[in-house]
DNA sequence: TATTTTTCCGTGTTCGTACACGACAAAGAT
DNA sequence: ATCTTTGTCGTGTACGAACACGGAAAAATA
């Protein structure tokens, strides 16, 4: 049994005291150089970890991280979820001395993304977790975070602009390029398949756009299966794809499938709740509303991205380097889970 | 900000000394009842957690974990994957004062397993993490397990007469449905279908048992989908799949779907290799030959059981159970996860 | 009453690290 | 020659909990 290297033994070794060692450990203060590298070369001989039981313990030092995510109102709806992720990290890391300062922001109104900017730079935390939603405004935040020298992660989507320490996102266009496989998978030649956007402004969902993109990506590369895809953008009324379809003069009993670019996908599924056998259908997010209609088998497929766990990670990711300072990888993607009637049961959000 | 309760606040509060609350603690002395009472009360009042940093720091206990699976000589093997998972907790447990003992047994012979089931016993640890290969076997050690007090935990299966204080393991007949929903999802009416065991004892492979069962219970529920299945057994010898075939006048072209119920999926999938468009298949486990063929398009779906995450769980729960002293959850299952082609770059093993 | 035993509980040290404080010597300033 | 300054480094205390030791009071025994 390897009994663990502690600071005392560096210092016996080099015939110094542990505050020594510990000046240079922390860069407290001037050593002689000499000693200084001494030191240092048993550090590295001994393989030296600093417990980090003892080091939480006598450092009176609280880290506070702040999260910057946007406003929900309900517990199911998305964006609870992350926040549950967080909120599971951070309970761990209590015992190290970690705090968390939750600030909210409304997808509809940028200035309260401002607005909450501008209260965690006036507080200062030792970290920021962010969902950069707004570009313009998450940028400007950003810049003032580097310049406080105040890390911070992305979560669920990221900006080629800004420096975060690291990011977690999904790979959009693979999930959409994995539907298409899906969808193609269940369905003969000829098929009519119909894609299409719920959402208020198609402009700002970078992902549903990079969905689509992988996913008509998929079709390309089997043109010899000589599927038609129509494109439908709707914004979430009632009753709205029954109406646009038949503007297009399209029966529903002709289609073969249909993706929906979001959660929304239950939307879609209340058109065709009366035919006997309907299209294949596939869509997002494990919420209640899809839950329930996987579970009839009305949706055949949903793709998840487990929300809880970008929030977990990303929470951790913060740790890992403020705390524990260690390198964290930057580039993180969560899985593209395939859930279905089948094993909605065993998947697990962690 | 809610300040953390310490010892000390509630010997305050009770007009003791730190003494004689950890003796209450601990119920490590007599302590005069009125007093214990009081103290009791503070602390449920208080709401008092310990410091887990400073307990672990203080006590110089240090637990030993001894885990018993199957020996593997490739790391790419099935069995290394848990044992992963095992080392990737230890790593962070080791903070804590845990300590690991591997031990291994050969799956072909259960005199191995008794030998380093005895060694265990004598060593007596804290906790023991068991892959339940041999049942008779099994049971007797469990039963030593029990009698000297050392909890335990199951790996990948469990014994209904033992009394583990959890395990972790994958639904088999679930997955098996879920093979057959995903089969029947992707080919027409009338088609042919192949069920195939590769193995060299089936009688004592209760997974693949229950996976098959799963399967044939699905499309007992599609009856209507009017599929002929054939159930095929075989050894793993080369070329044997298709003498089989051969021998019971089975064209190769007329098989639409092909079910392997274990990770031996890439020994059935050269059978088909020269076919333009061969069969629908699907089959376990991401090993490396899997995943090649995955890649290349010759399997539709690996259905995947996070083994490593097997090994990180169950190491958690007897952490959880024997250090933090809270009650775990007995009966954990892996999640049934769908591996193609597209996602499987982004699949994470935990 | 004197002595021993039992019951109850306070004190002090320890774990490994952080950090404030100040000691000491050498170099420079007056 | 005396006083400051500066660079080095050791000591002591704290963090919160565990546990050994032993003291004081109460109870039991002589």
């Amino acid at each position: 049994m390897k009994k663990n290297i502690r600071i005392i033994d560096i210092a016996k070794k080099a015939g110094v005291s542990i505050g020594t060692v510990d000046r240079v450990l922390h860069e407290r203060s001037e050593v002689a150089i000499d000693t200084k590298e001494k030191i240092l070369k048993i550090i590295e001989e001994l393989d030296y970890r600093p417990n980090i039981l003892a080091r939480t313990l006598a450092s009176k030092k609280i880290f506070t991280f702040a999260s910057l995510t946007p406003w929900f109102s309900d517990k199911d709806s998305y964006w609870a979820k992350p926040q549950e992720g967080i909120e599971k990290a951070i309970e761990q890391l209590k015992h190290f001395g970690v705090r968390l300062d939750q600030f909210y922001f409304k997808m509809e109104d940028s200035d309260t993304f401002t607005a909450a900017a501008e209260k965690i730079l006036e507080l200062s935390p030792d970290g920021v977790l962010l969902a950069p939603w707004a570009k313009r405004e998450s940028l400007t935040f950003t810049q003032a975070l580097v310049e406080k020298g105040i890390p911070f992660v992305f979560i669920d989507s990221t900006l080629k602009e800004a420096n975060p320490i690291s990011f977690i996102v999904q790979n959009s266009y693979q999930s959409g390029y994995l539907a298409g496989k899906l969808l193609d998978y269940g369905i003969n030649e000829r098929s009519l398949i119909l894609l299409i956007h719920i959402t208020k402004e198609l402009d700002n969902a970078n992902h549903l756009l990079q969905r689509e993109k992988g996913f008509l990506k998929y079709f390309e590369s089997r043109k010899e299966r000589n599927h038609r895809i129509i494109k439908i953008e709707l914004t979430g009324g009632k009753n709205e794809l029954n109406e646009h379809l038949q503007g297009m003069g399209i029966e529903l009993t002709s289609i073969d499938a249909v993706f929906i670019t979001n959660s929304k996908v239950h939307q879609a599924v209340a058109c065709f709740k009366d035919l006997i056998i309907g299209p294949k259908i596939i869509g997002y997010d494990l919420i209640p509303r899809n839950i329930e209609l996987l579970n009839l088998g009305k949706i055949d497929f949903l793709i998840c991205q487990k929300p809880e766990k970008q929030g977990f990670v990303a929470t951790n990711l913060l740790f890992d380097h403020i705390v524990k300072k260690e390198k964290v990888l930057r580039e993180n993607y969560t899985p593209i889970d395939i859930i279905t009637k089948e094993n909605i049961d065993y998947y697990s959000s962690f």
